[in-house]
RNA sequence: GGUGCCAUGGCCGAGUGGUGAGGCAUCGGUCUGCAAAACCGAGCACAGCAGUUCGAUUCUGCUUGGCACCU
């Protein structure tokens, strides 16, 4: 029998969290997180990362073991999350993730195509590029290098441009003949699980949530993290809106209503990747747990 | 009762005789190595009526509503 990977997905704020530690429980297994932020240690508050409350027993893996200066990818995460999965199969049948960060649970479900790593150089060489003559030098550059990315990339978006042409650069090679997109096969199956809450209620939960997590303490957090230094990991959601208040621009009530509209763009941002994906199994908010595990029992016994 | 000022999309707020303010909020979408990132798109507003004009949100008059002051 193959093993089986249980996905708690959806967006922030659905509770996610609850529910892949209760499947867990009833399971008897772990959790592995699928959270590009909750995975660096020092954000706790900002993340709403599992507290050992909430974890109520069960193990988490990829939780707040990064730096916040550590570099990080989707990439890297399908090769975590595999090798921890590897090591659950070997006592137990079933495994349960969780998480928002639709790319990295892709990553893992159906494969994301081998890419040579970029050296510091080639990075460096490209952003120097950009600096000084611009995306339309870069653009340029691509077109060359890459014709056939360079119809079909969104010529206005800086990152995408900017990858394709380093990948092309370090490998000598156009960066579509890495682009496969062939899913990979993956010795396990899979179900996804989301809460399906009507967005008024979503929304209420996040704007509560917001409160909660400054009442919890979370200006202390970012000037903490903003103190270290500024690096990807905090822009995020939570913590470039309070660099504002830390630099004296804007009060506190701003940033309470920055964080929460773009905590709600978040969630609209992951609800359209799940609706294009479409193969989610969609719970009542009510009994999420129970329709989970009837789900699953009814998988297993199916096998 | 009189005089003056004002009336712009869900909210705030510019502006002009002849496709476009902008911000906030809302909605839809893209997505293969920083993804809680980056990027794209949508709403088609000018209180009502009449007039001037080739053309009015922009000019004129009246009406309605609001504000201020006066008797």
């Amino acid at each position: 029998m193959r093993p089986l990977l249980i996905v708690i997905t959806g967006p922030t704020a659905s509770g996610k969290t609850a529910l892949a530690v209760g499947l867990a429980r009833y399971l008897s297994t772990e959790v592995v997180s699928a959270d590009s932020r909750q995975i660096y240690h020092d954000l706790p508050i900002g993340t709403a990362a599992p507290t050992e409350d909430e974890m109520g027993g069960v193990r988490h893996h990829l939780v707040g073991i990064l730096d916040l200066d550590e570099y990080y990818s989707a990439a890297r995460f399908e090769e975590d999350a595999l090798a921890t999965l590897s090591d659950i199969w070997k006592t137990n049948d079933v495994a349960v993730v969780c998480g928002g960060s639709m790319m990295y649970v892709d990553a893992l479900v159906d494969g994301i195509d081998d890419m040579p790593t970029v050296s510091d150089a080639t990075r460096r060489y490209v952003l120097d590029m950009l600096d000084n003559n611009g995306l339309e030098a870069v653009l340029a550059q691509l077109k060359i290098c890459d014709p056939d990315y360079y119809e079909i990339v969104d010529r206005a978006n800086t990152r995408r441009v900017v990858h394709a042409l380093e990948i092309c650069l370090q490998s000598g090679m156009p960066y579509s003949t890495f682009r496969k997109g062939e899913p990979k096969q993956r010795p396990f199956d899979v179900v996804k699980f989301a809460i399906d809450w009507p967005r008024e209620q979503l929304f209420g939960r996040i704007n509560s949530r917001v409160d909660d997590m400054i009442a919890s303490g979370l200006e202390g957090e970012a000037r903490r993290a903003f103190a270290r230094g500024e690096f990807n990991s905090l822009n995020t959601v939570g913590y470039k809106e309070m660099k504002m208040l830390i630099d004296g621009e804007a009060d506190l009530d701003f940033v309470r209503a920055r964080i929460a509209k773009n905590t709600r763009v978040y969630a609209k941002k992951q609800l359209t990747w799940l609706r294009r994906k479409n193969d989610v199994t969609w719970l009542d908010p009510s009994d999420a747990l129970a329709e989970a595990i009837a789900a699953v029992e009814a998988i297993r016994e199916a096998e």
